[in-house]
DNA sequence: CCTTGACATAGTAATTATTACTAATTATTT
DNA sequence: AAATAATTAGTAATAATTACTATGTCAAGG
């Protein structure tokens, strides 16, 4: 039998689906792990997954769209799909009562699992599909008067399940530390982050509704 | 608005689903409409099934695996894939009721479908599964003393959901039409094929258990 | 009937996501 | 420490699909 070593970069990839709370592609992934570990390369990542999901550390989805999605969440549980931004959520329904439903016995197939996929529009792209017309307008009142770097802060904040810290958030996006930690300070102020410990910020309700 | 023009390509390729039972595959597709269209390109072939599944004749399934597959079906039904051999086969079972379950307000998803896909191990591949240790031995007589060609032409045959002529099945074999009546006259002697029409052959039910 | 323009096509190039390969590196066992 | 096995970065290769391009077809309006 093969032996599995846990090295740093599999401590890192799974790290950064457990911080993770959608479920990232490959390349998303990628992307986040080379902040940390600049050295590392696409083929690792991939590689990795495949052997996490094997040794059954993470979920490997083959769900729609092109490329593959993974997550830490291991309990049974289902997926939704936006046709329009493509992001997954999980729903949580008992599956079993299908098994038993004798359509087993009917096919002559040994069912070993089933998958359920639903599709639809997510809440947030039902809410930018509603206003059509304000799009020349103003286009900043609506949001709580969110500039580019602040939504790109409250969006890192928000893919994320436990707290960042600035630096976090300035290598999950194009920011400097000192313009994170500026706009974090003004988004506080508003209510959109909230500080649990000191230099550990998370998105609140409101900063989720601003978006 | 868009004009569709119903032309020549894309009633073969229309055809071609129809004929076939199962779930085929673009490429899978391109191979047997070649044979008729000798002159058509695999783009044509994937631009009309795109087309062909926005205008509604056919559907598109997005399930496990590499490639998509599209069938003609078009009232609602599920899926089951075999993790071993990759087929896939339809599952008829009511899904209404899981849209009513109240998940819908739960996570603000506006759901406009769902897919339900079970996998496990289809009815052949247990078959094959089984019988280990007869791999070195006779290997004929189990299967009912089935040539490498009578194989063939029932496999054939087992796709198609209409009665096949020779011809035909030729033109999705590798063999020749001579070679195949031969084989045909064979396999309705054994019983393994039926002949509901002159000139027309479909497999019966000894020739599925057969193969 | 002949031109015009939208739709289609074959053939090919490009793209995307993933996997395979290779030589070098690191960890584990002997 | 030497031998063996697992793992890595980097890159090449692959598979499925999509985009592009020049050419072709068809139906309607002058």
């Amino acid at each position: 039998m093969k032996f599995f070593r846990m090295t740093n970069q599999r401590e890192v990839i799974l790290e950064e689906i457990g911080r993770y709370k959608g479920h990232p592609t490959a390349d998303l992934l990628y992307e986040r792990i080379k902040k940390k570990l600049p050295h590392i390369s696409l083929a690792t990542v991939y590689r990795n997954l495949e052997i996490l999901s094997e040794v059954g550390k993470i979920r490997k989805l083959e769900i729609s769209g092109r490329q593959k999605r993974f997550d830490r969440e291991l309990k049974e549980h289902n997926h939704i799909y936006c046709l329009q931004c493509h992001r997954i959520d999980n729903i949580h329904m008992v599956s079993e009562q299908m098994l038993a439903s004798g359509s087993e016995k009917e096919i002559g197939y040994k069912i070993s699992g089933c998958r359920i996929e639903f599709f639809g529009i997510c809440p947030e792209c039902q809410r930018k599909n509603k206003p059509q017309k304000q799009n020349e307008s103003a286009d900043s009142h609506v949001t709580c008067k969110l500039n580019t770097r602040q939504r790109e802060v409250l969006a890192a904040l928000e893919s994320y399940t436990t707290p960042c810290t600035g630096k976090d958030i300035a290598a999950m996006t194009s920011l400097e530390a000192a313009q994170v930690s500026c706009q974090l300070a003004s988004l506080k102020k508003k209510g959109l982050v909230a500080s649990p410990a000191r230099w550990k910020y998370k998105i609140t309700k409101a900063g989720k509704d601003a978006l």
